[in-house]
DNA sequence: AGACAGACCTGTGAGC
DNA sequence: TGCTCACAGGTCTGTC
C-alpha cells in the first residue's frame, strides 16, 4: 500500500472536499475490514461536521463534532472523492456521503484497511499510541535514532520499518532510503555507524518529501482522492527492480527477503 | 526487550 | 484453457 506519501497525498486530496462538511450518512457495503466496523457507527457519525483532516504515520484521521475517523488504507486501499449515489465497484467497502452531494469512498481489495471511530483523542488510540515520531516533523531525532539502535541485530532494513522507530516508513521507501544513504538493507541496525545513520535519517526525509511531491507511487492498487496514480515510481532507485542496472554504477539490483519482505539492492552503492 | 513467524485477504502473473 | 504456486505498498498477535 500506500506508505506515507500516498496517504499524505490522499490526504491533501480529499481535505478540499471533506473539510468544513457535514456527513450526512456512511453507507458500510463490507464490515469485514481488518477490523469489523461497528454497526452503530453510522448512527454515531451522521450528522457531524468533519472540521479537519489529519494524518498520523499511514492513519487519515477525519477529525468530526462527534468524534474522530480513523481509516487506514491496509496494503492495497484508497479513498476517492465521488458524486454520492455512483455506482459502486468491485471492493468499494463504504462511502462517507457529504452535504455537498459527494462522498468518500474507500475501495481495498485485499481488505487490510480499515475504519475505525473513536470519541476521545484519536493519538492516544491503542493502535496509534506507540507510534514513532513523524519523519516529516522535527520530532524525528536523528540522535535519537541512533540511540535507540545501540545493541539492535535486526537488519537495518527492518529496524526502520518498525513504526515504533519512525512512523510510515514502508517496503518502497525503506529500500529507497537505504540506497541514497549507501548502506546495504541486511546490515545490523547496531553496526550502522553514527555519521552514516545520521545520512540515512536524511535519506528517509529527502525521499518522503520527493515522493509526496510526486504524489505518491503506484505500483498496482494506489490511486489519490481523484482517482489519478502517483508519479514517483520512474525515479525510484531500486525497488522492484531485480536483476536491472542500478542506475547509479550498472551493476545488476539484488533482491533479498528481509522480515519476511522483499527488499532491493545495489552491492556496489550500498556497503 | 527484541526478534521471529504466522495471520488476515484478494488479485495477478508465471510455469506447467 | 486451467490449475497451482509465489508474491504483492501493512501491521497486529503470539511465541521464544
Amino acid at each position: 500500500m500506500p506508505e506515507l506519501p500516498e496517504v499524505e497525498t490522499t490526504r491533501r486530496g480529499i481535505e478540499p472536499w471533506a473539510s468544513g462538511r457535514r456527513i450526512t450518512r456512511l453507507v458500510v457495503r463490507n464490515r469485514r475490514l481488518r477490523w469489523p466496523v461497528p454497526r452503530e457507527l453510522a448512527a454515531r457519525v451522521a450528522g457531524a461536521t468533519i472540521d479537519a483532516i489529519g494524518r498520523r504515520a499511514k492513519y487519515l484521521l477525519l477529525r468530526t463534532s462527534a468524534g474522530t475517523l480513523i481509516v487506514h488504507l491496509g496494503m492495497s486501499g484508497s479513498l476517492r472523492v465521488l458524486p454520492a449515489g455512483s455506482r459502486p465497484q468491485a471492493h468499494d467497502h463504504f462511502d462517507l456521503e457529504l452535504d455537498s452531494g459527494h462522498c468518500l469512498r474507500f475501495n481495498d481489495p485485499r481488505r487490510f484497511g480499515s475504519l475505525l471511530f473513536t470519541r476521545g483523542d484519536p493519538l492516544a488510540h491503542p493502535l496509534l499510541a506507540a507510534l514513532g515520531p513523524e519523519p516529516l516533523s522535527a520530532d524525528f531525532d536523528d540522535e535519537r535514532l541512533w540511540r535507540r539502535a545501540r545493541g539492535r541485530r535486526a537488519a537495518i532494513k527492518t529496524f526502520i520499518m518498525d513504526a515504533r522507530t519512525v512512523a510510515g516508513v514502508g517496503n518502497i521507501y525503506a529500500s529507497e532510503a537505504l540506497f541514497r544513504a549507501g548502506i546495504r538493507p541486511g546490515l545490523a541496525a547496531g553496526r550502522v555507524s553514527r555519521a552514516r545513520m545520521l545520512a540515512l535519517a536524511a535519506a528517509i526525509r529527502t525521499v518522503l518529501a520527493a515522493a509526496v511531491g510526486a504524489g505518491g507511487t503506484t505500483l498496482r492498487n494506489y490511486v489519490d482522492a481523484a482517482g489519478l496514480p502517483g508519479h514517483f515510481r520512474p525515479r525510484l532507485w531500486v525497488y522492484e527492480r531485480a536483476g536491472a542496472p542500478c542506475r547509479k554504477c550498472r551493476t545488476p539490483i539484488r533482491q533479498v527477503v528481509l522480515g519476511q519482505r522483499s527488499s532491493y539492492w545495489c552491492p556496489r552503492c550500498q556497503r
